[in-house]
DNA sequence: CCGAAACTTGACCAGTCGGTCAGCTAATTT
DNA sequence: AAATTAGCTGACCGACTGGTCAAGTTTCGG
C-alpha cells in the first residue's frame, strides 16, 4: 500500500491542496485534543505520550516533532482551558445588574462544564496536585481579579443592591458548585442516573445564590 | 551500625515489648499515611511505591510485603476515607431541625477539609478520573444515601420547614462547596493568600443556603 | 529452648515510558 | 527542475517502575 503524509490525504478527501500552514494548525489541534483527552482520564503522570498518539491516529514520534515533551504538550492544553476560563469573570462589573450578572456567571459556568468536561477536568486535576503549572498565575493573574471582583461586590453592596458578602468565598463557592458537574462527573451521574446535567442544577444554584446573598431585583 | 528491627527499636524507645499484632497494625498505619499523602500528591499513577516506602521510611519490598500491589494499597486508602465521608451524612434526619443540621453538616465538613486534606484530595483525584474504584459505591450505596435525604428534605418541606428543593444538587452544592478548600487548596489559598481556612468561609456558605433555601428558624 | 511462622530486605527482573534519530517523502522556494 | 526546507516515522535507548525472591533475622507457641 501506497504511503501517503496526512497533508495529501486530507488534500485528496478535500480536493483541494493543504499549505503547510493548515496541515500544522490541523495536527496541532488533533494532538491537542487528544491530549486533553488523556490527561483527564489519567493525569499528566498517568498520561503516555503513546496513548495521545493513539487517540490522534499518529505515530508517537509525530507528537514529539510537534510539541517536543509531554510535559510542553501539558502546559499548551493548560493554556488553553485558562483562556476559556478566565473570560468568564468579566460579567462581574459594577455597572451590570448583581442579579443578572450572577445568573449568566452560573448560567454559562455550567454551560462550560456541559461543553468542555474534559478540559474542565485537567485543569481539576492540575490545582488538586498543588498546580505546579499554575501556580504562578493562581498567585497573579487570579488572584488580582479577584480582588477586583470583591471591589465590585462592595460597591453594590454600597448601593445596597446586595447585601455584605465575602466575594472571595463567594466565588470559591460558584467555582466549586458549577464545575463539580464537569469535574466530578462520575459521582454526580451516578447518583442522578444520567450522564446530562439538568437544567435545575443550574437554576437552583443562581436561585439559592440570589436570595442568600440578599440580591435585590 | 547495628541493624534492628522497628519492634525491637520501638520497644527499646518505649521501653515494653511490641507484639507481632502491634507491631503489624503500627507499620500498616505508618504506610497507608505515607500511602495517602503520596497518591494526594502525585495520583495513582504518578505514585510510587518506592516513595511511598521513602516516605514511610521502610525498604519497598515491605511496602509490598503488607499490602501486595500498589492498587491493594490504593484500595485501602480510598476505602478509610470513605469511612469519614459517609458518616457525616447522619445529620439529616427527619427529627432534626432543618437549620441546625444544615449548618452542622457544612461546619463538620468544612472542619473535614481543614483536617484531612491529604485523604480528600486522594477521593476527590479518584472521582475526577471516572472513580474507577468506587463507581460501584457510589452507583449502590451513595445514591441510596442520597435518595434518603431527598425524602427528609422533602418531609422537611410539607411541614414548611424549608422551601422545596432539589436535594441532590443542593447535595451537590455542599460537597462542591467545602471540598473545594481542601481539593483545590491550591488555589483558594492562592487567592485568599493563606493557607489557613478562615472560618468565614463555613459562616457564609451556611448563611447563602439557609437562607438560600428558605430555611425557616 | 527449639522449630515453625512471621517479618525484613538488598538485589534483581521484565515491562514500560519519554524521548531521540537516521533516513525517508512531500512541499516550497529559487 | 534543482535545492532547500518541513514533515514523517520505525527502530531504538537509557531510566525507571511494580513486583519478586532468596536468604536472612526475630518472635512466639509448645
Amino acid at each position: 500500500m501506497e504511503r501517503r503524509s496526512p497533508a495529501a490525504v486530507k488534500a485528496a478527501v478535500e480536493e483541494r491542496p493543504m499549505s503547510r500552514r493548515d496541515v500544522r494548525r490541523l495536527m496541532e489541534q488533533r494532538i491537542l485534543h487528544a491530549a486533553a483527552v488523556v490527561f483527564s482520564e489519567a493525569g499528566f503522570d498517568g498520561a503516555t505520550t503513546a496513548s495521545i498518539a493513539d487517540l490522534a491516529e499518529l505515530p508517537k514520534a509525530n507528537v514529539h516533532y510537534y510539541f517536543g515533551t509531554k510535559e510542553a504538550l501539558y502546559k499548551r492544553v493548560l493554556s488553553e482551558i485558562l483562556d476559556l476560563w478566565i473570560s468568564q469573570m468579566d460579567v462581574f462589573q459594577v455597572e451590570n445588574d448583581p442579579a443578572e450578572a450572577l445568573a449568566e456567571y452560573i448560567r454559562t459556568k455550567i454551560e462550560l462544564s456541559r461543553t468542555y468536561p474534559v478540559e474542565s477536568r485537567v485543569f481539576a486535576n492540575e490545582v488538586i496536585h498543588g498546580a505546579p503549572y499554575l501556580k504562578r498565575f493562581l498567585r497573579t493573574k487570579l488572584r488580582q481579579r479577584v480582588e477586583e471582583i470583591e471591589g465590585v461586590f462592595a460597591a453594590w453592596a454600597d448601593a445596597g443592591q446586595v447585601d455584605k458578602v465575602d466575594a472571595k468565598h463567594l466565588m470559591f463557592t460558584l467555582w466549586a458548585a458549577t464545575q463539580t458537574y464537569a469535574d466530578f462527573a462520575a459521582q454526580t451521574s451516578a447518583v442522578l442516573g444520567s450522564q446530562q446535567i439538568p437544567d435545575v442544577a443550574a437554576d437552583q444554584l443562581t436561585q439559592i445564590v440570589l436570595r442568600g446573598c440578599g440580591v435585590r431585583a
